[in-house]
DNA sequence: CACAGTTTTTATGCTTGATTAAATTTAATG
DNA sequence: CATTAAATTTAATCAAGCATAAAAACTGTG
């Protein structure tokens, strides 16, 4: 049964396909980080990745197939991404979260942008919630909230729900502004730092809400420097 | 000089033309407001509105005038529900702030929800930022916080700043979830009074910290009753 | 080198949307 | 009711973009 003739060519043939597809990709990614999501045309990404539009289409698909893929790569990426040792210090754990999200876009700025610009106009996450990665950053905001209570972190006043889904806002608009190019990666960074530290302090206990407000300090000293 | 002939039927034609007009804008704001802005086509708008495509272009213009014009009137209608009065109490001007913005909305959903989508998409808002209606919110928060640590509601360890642009945060997400139909204004306004209580009270005296507390939690049980 | 299989391209069709010119219709007034 | 300006529509034009079939070019291997 499987031995019916081996295509010619097929050794170093499908190795060089698949660095052209790749290609494509990457001019796709680009297009979508460093421009508009309108300004994304088969003729542009074409002439990008000096290529026919009949070559995307056999390389790869529809259009709508090339925006697919660049989402569904950035998921399993980010995925694994945030299962990140799980910090008791709401402080650390914050500071934990946005170092590694971060660390990992700036790995790659064009491909996550791409992804995230993708999905959004093309309608690729179903209000970006329903059960994907958005959720489980929730989750995990929830999760540590709620810890911060009993290892005696926050005082407990505010729901913990409330208060993860204020965490996660912040994160969300953030990102928002980042994708659209309004901010940079380290503006994103210094935003919702600032954001989930505000948030921790409206319930952070005497000794924690100190250190907040220090922290905060900080932010806002070193923002005050790069404007000035 | 003026005394050449009065065009024959300028009577109550004109006054027609003036309500054709409107009518054609506002079959243009519910497809923005119900549907997607890549709906809003002149074919479509021009079957809601029961004209042909010429005419819409004879009574307003090229796409892009359809799409000024609704931003421009909104402009104007939101800067004035700007102007409350100034409660000193952080929450009572909250309240105040969101309820006027809130209602203000209710009062003709399709035309704020549209003039956002279009202003969003067309970018007739320069990152939404620079020296607009928007900024004016933003200076408000300011305000209010400033006036709030002189009158002892704050404690002033937190900068100003940095908690009006939280507060501003709050608002421009939960607006961007609304105009993309996730969320309603009841959702909106929940939302938004959830997350400035939540910032207000990570700086807050103690006294005003427990009647945020309280505030937070109406908000929550309120919203588990809809839920559930 | 010749050939089989693969890949790219040339050429083209199809669709949709915006815009404009010309013709027809409508309606106000004497 | 005839005249005439105004407004609407019919119909044509223009421009993009997506997609595909068939021809041409290319690339390893025997």
């Amino acid at each position: 049964m499987n031995d019916r003739p081996v295509a010619r060519g097929s050794a170093t043939r499908t190795a060089n396909k698949i660095k052209r597809r790749e290609n494509i990709l990457k001019s796709a990614r680009r297009i979508l980080a460093n421009q508009d999501f309108d300004a994304f045309t088969l003729n542009l990404l074409a002439t990008e990745a000096e290529v026919t539009i009949p070559t995307i289409h056999n390389l790869i698909g529809k259009k709508s197939d090339i925006l697919k893929e660049l989402v569904e790569d950035m998921v399993v990426r980010i995925e694994d991404a945030l299962n990140f040792g799980d910090a008791k210090d709401p402080i650390l754990a914050s500071e934990a979260f946005i170092n590694n999200l971060i660390s990992l876009y700036a790995k790659d700025e064009d491909f996550y942008k791409a992804a995230f610009v993708a999905g959004e106009r093309a309608k690729l996450f179903e209000h970006e919630l329903p059960s994907g990665v958005f959720n489980k950053a929730l989750k995990l905001a929830n999760q540590v909230c709620e810890q911060s209570v009993t290892e005696g972190y926050l005082l407990g006043n505010i729901n913990s729900g409330q208060l993860a889904e204020q965490l996660f806002s912040n994160q969300r608009l953030a990102r928002l502004d980042w994708i659209h190019g309004y901010i940079n990666l380290a503006t994103y960074r210094t935003q919702v730092l600032s954001g989930m530290f505000i948030t921790i302090a409206a319930d952070a206990t005497p000794e924690l809400h100190g250190r907040l407000i220090e922290k905060l300090q900080q932010l806002h000293q070193r923002e005050c420097c790069v404007v000035g």
